[in-house]
DNA sequence: AGTCAGATTGCAAACGTTTTAAATCGTTGG
DNA sequence: CCAACGATTTAAAACGTTTGCAATCTGACT
C-alpha cells in the first residue's frame, strides 16, 4: 500500500485554517503570524509534506527546473566531459533548490527540437547550452524566445551579448607556444577538428597570434585536421603529421583525446616523448594523468566551471533584464612530462 | 519579445472545436473522427503547440519524468562511472518521450531525504537507484511507498524481491582468480574498499568461492582495505601489501581506480608489471587502457547497462504489478598486458 | 461606545491539461 | 415518421497550488 502524499488541503484541515494561510505560512509570508507560521511548519514537517511540483509549477510558472540536452556522442565513445559537467552543474544549482533535467535526443531529432520542447513544454526555467558551433542556431532560438540560458563557450560573433563562461583557450595556446618556443621549439604542428565549434578558432587563432607576436620567421606550423568522432581518420592526420620529411619537434593538440592519440602514433612510430617530440594538450582529462610519460595539458576544471554556470543560470532566472554575465577562466598549465627541450643536433 | 506558447484553448479556438476534442485529438484517441484528428494534428504541427507538462502531470499523475540522485562524491574526484551512466540512462529512456531528472545533495541533507522529495513532489514517475549499501533505506523507503524504481545492483538480501540489474561481479572475480592460478599464481592479494557496499561482497565473495572450489590449501590471500574516497589511506594499504616479506604475485583489485593504485606503487617500489606483479581490475574505464603496461580488466560495459536500466524503469512504471524484473549481465574480460605467469624462481 | 488602523486570515479565481459523463448528430430499421 | 443506435463531439469537473482581494479580528484612540 502506497504511503499517501500529504496535501496542503490536509494540512489546513488539521491545523483548523485556509489553505490560503498555510500556503503563506510555509511560503514564510512576513503578514501571517509569527506563531502560526511557526505552528504550520513544525506540522508539515511532522506529516513530511512536500508540496506537488506540477501544481506549484502551473500556476507560478516556474518550474524550479534547469534544462540541458545531453550532447550527442557516438556508441562507443566516452566522454569524459559529461560526468563532471552535471556533477558541476548539480553542485551550482542544489543550493536554490532546483534540479536539473536531462533530455537525450532521439534518433532522427534535431538538438535544436528537443531544445524546443524543453522550453516550450514550460519544463524548464532556463537553460544550459554546451558545446557552441559557429552558427548555433540553439542560441539564435534562445535569444528570439527571450529565455534564460547560460552557454557554456563563445560565439565568434561578438556582436550578440549573451550569457557565457568559457575557458580562455587563445591564452593558454598561446602560453604553450611561448613555453615551446623558450624550449627552442620551431617547427610546430597542430592537431585540429573538422567540425565548426568555435573552441576550435578560438584556440588556433590564440596560437596563430602568439607565432605573429613572436614574430621569427623561422616558426614553422603544420596543421593536421580529422572529424572529430573519426578515429580512423584522426590515427591517420596524425600519422601524416609524423612522418613528413621534416618533422614537427612539437605538436599541440586540441584538447587531450587528440594529444593521446598523438602520443599512441608517436610510440608506436618508436619516437620517445618529450626527447623526440613535445606533446602538449587541453582538457587535462582523467586518462592523460596515467598515459605514459603524463601528458602536460591545461586544467579547464570542467566542473568548477559548470558549478559556476549553475550559479549565474540561477542569477538570471531570477532577473532577466539584468546585463549579460560573462566569464572568462584561466586554465591552468599541468606540467607532467610530455614536453621538453627541441632535439636540437638534427638541425 | 518572447513568442507565445501556443495553449490548447488558442487550437481549439482557431479550429472552432472543443478544448476536449482538440485533446483527444492529440492523443490519437480513435472515437474522434479520422478526418478531425488529421486536421488537429496539422495545426498543431503548424502552430507548433507543446503541451504544458505541468497541467498535463497535475491531471494525470504521470510526469514523464524517471528521477536519479546524484551519487555523492568527493571535491576532487572524477567520476568516470556517472558520465557513462546518464548517457546510456537517456538512451534507454529517450524512446518514451522520457527525460531524467537529476537531484543533486546539498550539504549537510541526506540523499534519502532528496530522494523522498523527488518521489513525493511528483516530479517522477520512477526512479534509479545507483551503488546499493548492504542495509540500504533508500530501497526500504522505495519498497515502502510502492513506488516503480530499478537498482543497478543487488541487495545481499535475496528475500526482498525487486527491479534490478547487476553486473555479475561474483562470476568474474572467480573467473580472474581461475585464469591467474592457470598461470601458476598461488599467493593472491585483493584490495578492497571499507565501505559497506554490496559489490564489495558480492565480488570478494566470488573470488573466495572460486578459491575454495580449487580447494588447493597452498593457495594464500592477502585483504588490504581501506575507505573508498581516501587516496592516503588507500596507498598506505596498498604498500602494506607489496611489502610484506613474502609479497603475493598477483592482486586483483575491487574496481580500476584501485588496480590502477596498485599498479602505480608497483611501479614506485621498482617492481615490474606484469613480470613480478600481475593486476587485475574491474570496470573497464577510459584511464586503463592508457595505464603502462595496459590493465587486464572486466569490461562492465555501464552504458549498456544503464540503457536496459531505463528500459526496465519503463516496463516497471507501465505495469507497476508485474513480477520483479531482474538481469544478470556478464562482465567481459578485456585481456591487456597486465597479468601474466608468476614469477616461480623465487620460491 | 464608536471608529479606525493594522494585523491576520480566508474566499475564490486561475494555471492548462485530462477525463467522466452526457449531449448532439446522422443514420438505419421498423 | 419515429425510435434507437453508433459515431462523434462537448461541458464541466478535477488535479494541488499560488495569489489578488476582501473579510474578519484585535486593540487603541477619541
Amino acid at each position: 500500500m502506497p504511503a499517501r502524499v500529504t496535501k496542503l488541503k490536509e494540512l489546513a484541515a488539521q491545523l483548523d485554517l485556509s489553505i490560503t494561510t498555510v500556503s503563506r505560512a510555509l511560503a514564510g509570508h512576513q503578514q501571517i503570524a509569527l506563531k502560526t507560521r511557526e505552528r504550520v511548519t513544525e506540522a508539515a514537517r511532522q506529516a513530511g509534506y512536500v508540496p506537488n511540483t506540477a501544481a506549484r509549477t502551473l500556476v507560478s510558472g516556474r518550474s524550479g527546473f534547469v534544462g540541458m540536452v545531453l550532447p550527442i556522442r557516438g556508441p562507443n565513445l566516452v566522454d569524459s566531459f559529461l560526468g563532471e559537467f552535471v556533477t558541476g552543474l548539480g553542485e551550482g544549482l542544489v543550493s536554490h533548490g532546483t534540479d536539473l533535467i536531462l533530455a537525450a535526443v532521439a534518433q532522427g531529432q534535431s538538438e535544436l527540437s528537443v531544445l524546443r520542447h524543453v522550453v516550450e513544454s514550460g519544463r524548464a526555467d532556463g537553460v544550459v547550452v554546451t558545446r557552441i558551433a559557429e552558427v548555433d542556431e540553439r542560441l539564435a532560438y534562445l535569444r528570439q524566445r527571450n529565455f534564460p540560458f547560460v552557454a557554456h563557450g563563445r560565439l565568434l560573433d561578438t556582436d550578440f551579448a549573451y550569457n557565457w563562461l568559457d575557458t580562455d583557450g587563445a591564452h593558454a595556446f598561446g602560453e604553450a607556444f611561448d613555453m615551446l618556443y623558450d624550449l627552442g621549439h620551431r617547427h610546430f604542428g597542430l592537431v585540429t577538428i573538422a567540425e565548426p565549434m568555435t573552441f576550435r578558432h578560438l584556440r588556433q587563432d590564440g596560437l596563430a597570434a602568439a607565432i605573429a607576436r613572436r614574430g621569427d620567421p623561422s616558426v614553422m606550423l603544420d596543421v593536421a585536421t580529422a572529424p572529430r568522432f573519426d578515429r580512423g581518420a584522426r590515427i591517420q592526420a596524425i600519422n601524416r603529421l609524423l612522418h613528413t620529411a621534416e618533422r614537427p619537434t612539437a605538436i599541440v593538440a586540441l584538447f587531450d583525446e587528440l594529444a593521446l592519440s598523438v602520443m599512441e602514433e608517436a610510440a608506436r612510430a618508436g619516437l620517445v616523448i618529450p626527447r623526440d617530440l613535445s606533446v602538449i594538450g587541453f582538457d587535462n582529462i582523467a586518462a592523460s594523468a596515467y598515459a605514459p610519460p603524463g601528458l602536460t595539458t591545461f586544467d579547464a576544471s570542467i566542473r568548477q566551471c559548470a558549478r559556476e554556470i549553475g550559479e549565474m543560470l540561477l542569477t538570471v532566472i531570477g532577473d532577466k533584464s539584468a546585463a549579460p554575465l560573462t566569464r572568462l577562466i584561466q586554465p591552468t598549465l599541468v606540467s607532467r612530462a610530455s614536453h621538453g627541450p627541441a632535439l636540437t643536433g638534427k638541425k
